[in-house]
DNA sequence: GGAATTAAGGATATATCATATCCGAAAACG
DNA sequence: CGTTTTCGGATATGATATATCCTTAATTCC
């Protein structure tokens, strides 16, 4: 159960948004060199964002995206799901079902009692997703990372949006 | 992000073995057939399961599985980490390091924050898991199916085990 | 002892999905 | 008009889940 790199590729590019200066996009381009990512594959998990409405885009040079909320209005959940989709890790089959000692058209009243453990713990795992914003990332980058290279990375990519 | 269906299986086959009267054991053909699964491939869980000692095998006529320990010493994430592993869900790749404006050999001195926060969610989702023991499924189970068809179950899958 | 049954594990085949690239269309800008 | 950009479709490739088959060794029953 492996989450699909496009997620880390979203967070990452969500954070770098979230720094922009109002009004400013950032091409696919610029985003895939600052990362070191494949453009065009990455240009998938950008749609996605776009999709979710996440982001806004605009064409043309100096056209790319940019955040279409506050970094505060922006969770975790919501960047996760927009490239990982929105199904439960857990599907239940209802294998139950098979027992040949149940009786014709017998018709269960729950789902799954397997199932309902196995969902509680994906809510656990967005709740926590969903308690994150965008906002608390950006604080705590500000914090940990060397101010000269906070700075200097905006400059870098800002110089890249023309 | 979806876990396996083997997954599905093994919890169903634990909650089985659960309710076996003791020092019986029951064959692969019998917990397949019971689920209405693939025999073969159902095999490989219960090899997983064996493996991670949860499950105690003998072979010959009326040879098969039986838990090893207690159903209230099993909990949900043993069970679940036995079939998919114990490998978290994000992987960091740590591609902050590939921005062009970090110094030659720049070391950081914590892991990315975007995933340590991908990681809490992670141990949330296990932490719930860990909560529920194998006694608490069977308990609910027990209550739940109507037991007419709980006890023609164990009835039919304990005459395949001879 | 011999036949049947079983778990264990290796080898292999198939299907699904993640990863990655390429291309054409439409929009924005100078 | 020419360039740059997003967007979506098409396609190729690699990894992994799913599934089956076969051999080996251990155990039970006759």
């Amino acid at each position: 159960m492996i989450l699909k790199s496009q997620v880390e590729w979203a967070l990452h590019c969500c954070a770098i948004l979230a720094g922009l200066p109002e009004g400013r996009y950032l091409s696919t381009k610029a985003l895939a060199e600052l990362h070191g990512l494949p453009k065009e594959y990455l240009s998938k998990a950008l749609q996605s964002l776009s999709q979710a409405s996440l982001v806004e885009t605009t064409l043309g040079p100096s056209g790319g995206y940019r955040l279409a909320k506050p970094p505060s209005d922006i969770n975790f959940l919501e960047i996760v799901e927009a490239v990982e989709g929105k199904a439960r890790s857990f599907t239940c089959t209802n294998i139950r079902a098979n027992n040949p000692c149940r009786p014709e058209g017998y018709c269960d009243s729950k789902p799954c009692a397997v199932a309902r453990i196995m969902w509680e713990a994906d809510e656990a795992w967005r709740d926590t997703l969903r308690r994150v914003r965008l906002s608390d990332l950006v604080g705590t980058l500000s914090e940990e990372v060397p101010s000269d290279i906070w700075r200097s990375t905006f400059e870098w990519v800002l110089k890249r949006a023309g």
